[in-house]
DNA sequence: TAGACAGGAA
DNA sequence: TGAAATCCTGTCTA
């Protein structure tokens, strides 16, 4: 049965196709064509519908302007059935919004990927002296003999004469990770240490006076997180947007775990500001709380350190010298702050980690170098996600507008580009001098408002922190000048500020409500997303922030930009597209929708 | 004892 | 696909 009023098209390769707009038709039937003769489009009605459903079990890999394009994969799939998503909601979903029949080829698949979620187990048991010894089980001993057919699988566990597996408590990791890797997602009931006990107690005020409480989701989020799973303690992935507040999310679930706490984030000013968020929001006394930093190598019962300390050591030979902070106290929950970084080496680590509760805390699953299954079979499944318009419309981040201004080439670097080498065809498209005049024309048309340009590369910035006036931050700056700078900006003195790679992270501008990026890194969706996340913080007034992201029209660059925008569609945002030439023109009527 | 800076790593 | 930023440690200076 063909329904052509529904925008979905599942081919049965698992990629599904859903189109954003239709064509308007009159009463009878026939295209609405406007002066220049063209169809008539409009927003496909149910394609708002469609994509919030999708994005509970299918990853967005495309999205060009009429056509988005998502892939079913089987850690899509597996981390909604940890959710408790099952294979015939699914099926019923895809029916709900599909064109074309479903080809049952694709539900056929699904349903034997949610079949193998949890079809193999691991179980806690006890042994005559009352020591914890795990099983590897399952109701299907195919399945058991499917696995244990792999040499990756069989070097983790031994099987005894009676046919009972047993997992080596250090393998419970690693296991999972070869399981996975051959398709079989182990549902881990094995549990946790209790760790050390440690009373967290949460601040009705502030340090600073101010009246602290949880929001509704921050809230469900953590209780989700601590009753999730199969044994109640829980371990997984909290997802929400920047600004969202993670971290008081991790503080709650450090309240409801209370035990000793290692937290492991990105940067030393990331450590220092949980440091001053626990000793704000909790009542934990300054000497509970410790940074494992270059600087300062202490441990207390929570201790909070970076991914590059954990992972650094001599030389390539020798071994990590500071993975021992793992071992140091008896934690009771570690916190992996934006998980979709983690370095491959901690996920070594976290092998060995698995009797520990573990909170992931991230804005987007999606890591660059597809480890994702990694993340799920190791810090555990996704528990908990709120999309960012769901916010946005709750007020708890500020409305945003995103546009793609697209410029020509500098005709002067047309025969450089022709020459490039592929590899360099994206440079010279990014650092495009065309694009400070678009820059020039977007502060005409904001100003009064705080605007952030951000870009790659270091020449590029340079040249347009001149032609601008205005000040650059980067790598090189000194704490004590980039300190200087962001008060100044704080405070309204300087209105435009620009920053390289050093504003993707871990600098607190609220007062910033346009973002312009002049170039970004090879079509990475996190960094775009965190970029955007720079100006989401709810302003006073309760007005829009703009995002435009320039970008040189038909090249590499234009290229890029589009796969960088997936997340962000996928979390509702759409871009406006707008070419420089007449952007001019709508300037006018104070064009930022 | 703090800071500034160089060098190496991923 | 590459560039940039960051982190660590170690050494030098005051």
């Amino acid at each position: 049965m063909i329904r052509p009023d529904n925008p979905l098209i599942v081919q049965s390769d698992r990629s599904l196709m859903l189109h954003t707009v239709r064509t308007v038709v009159d009463s009878k039937g026939r295209p609405v064509r406007d002066a220049q003769g063209q169809p008539v489009t409009e927003e496909h009605p149910r394609f708002a519908a469609a994509r919030d459903a999708l994005s509970a079990f299918a990853e967005l890999e495309k999205s060009p302007d009429y056509l988005h394009t998502y892939r079913i994969t089987p850690v899509s799939i597996w981390n909604a059935a940890a959710l408790g998503m099952s294979a015939d909601k699914i099926a019923e979903t895809l029916e709900e919004f599909a064109l074309m029949p479903v080809p049952a080829r694709v539900i056929a698949d699904i349903r034997e990927w949610i079949s193998r979620y949890g079809l193999l187990r691991i179980e806690r048991r006890e042994d005559a002296e009352h020591l914890a010894r795990f099983e590897l089980v399952s109701h299907s001993a195919e399945a058991l003999t499917d696995a244990l057919g792999h040499e990756s699988v069989r070097q983790c566990c031994r099987r005894e004469s009676d046919g009972r597996v047993w997992v080596d408590p250090l393998a419970r990791g690693s296991i999972k990770q070869a399981l996975i890797k051959i398709g079989y997602p182990v549902e881990d009931r094995g549990g946790y240490v209790e760790g050390d006990r440690l009373e967290i107690a949460l601040r009705a005020k502030t340090v600073h006076g101010r009246a602290f409480g949880l929001r509704p989701y921050q809230r469900s989020a953590g209780d989700t997180f601590h009753a999730g799973g199969s044994v109640a303690g829980g371990n997984g992935v909290i997802v929400l947007p920047c600004g969202a507040g993670k971290t008081v999310v991790a503080l709650y679930v450090m309240s409801l775990v209370g035990a000793k706490t290692l937290i492991l984030t990105t940067n030393t000013v990331a450590v220092r500001q949980w440091r001053e968020e626990i000793l704000d929001k909790t009542g934990l006394a300054p000497e509970q709380v410790a940074e494992y930093t270059g600087d300062h190598k202490a441990v207390a019962p929570v201790t909070i350190t970076t991914y590059q300390m954990l992972t650094w050591r001599r030389s390539k030979q020798e071994h990590f010298e500071h993975f021992e902070l793992f071992s140091k106290e008896n934690w009771g929950l570690v916190v992996y702050d934006e998980v979709h970084l983690l370095p491959a080496p901690v996920f070594r680590a976290t092998a060995d980690l698995q009797a520990r509760r573990r909170l992931g805390l991230t804005a987007t699953l999606v890591r660059e170098d597809g480890k994702e299954d990694e993340v799920f079979c190791l810090i555990g499944p996704k528990r908990y996600d709120v999309p960012w318009k769901v916010l946005e419309g709750q007020g708890f981040i500020a409305t945003a507008s995103c546009t793609e201004v697209r410029v020509p080439l500098d005709p002067a670097l047309k025969p450089a580009y022709m020459a490039a080498s592929a590899r360099n065809k994206f440079r010279v498209a990014s650092e495009n001098p065309a694009k400070t005049a678009v820059v020039e024309a977007l502060i005409a048309k904001h100003a009064g408002g705080r605007i952030l340009i951000i870009g790659q590369y270091i020449d590029q910035l340079n040249a347009l922190a001149q032609q601008l006036r205005a000040p650059l931050i980067m790598g090189k700056t000194p704490s004590a000048e980039r300190e200087r700078l962001y008060a100044a900006f704080k405070s309204g003195e300087i209105s435009v500020l620009i920053v390289s790679k050093v504003g993707n992270f871990a600098v607190d501008l609220p007062e910033a409500n346009v973002a312009i990026q002049i170039s970004g890194t090879f079509g990475s969706r996190q960094e775009e997303a965190q970029r955007l996340g720079r100006i989401l913080r709810p302003k006073s007034d309760g007005s829009a922030a703009a995002f435009y992201s320039v970008v040189t029209l038909g090249s590499r660059d234009q290229e890029f930009s589009e796969k960088r925008q997936l997340f962000l569609t996928e979390q509702g945002y759409s871009y406006e597209i707008v070419e420089f030439a007449h952007m001019t023109e709508r300037g006018a009527n104070g064009a930022s929708k």
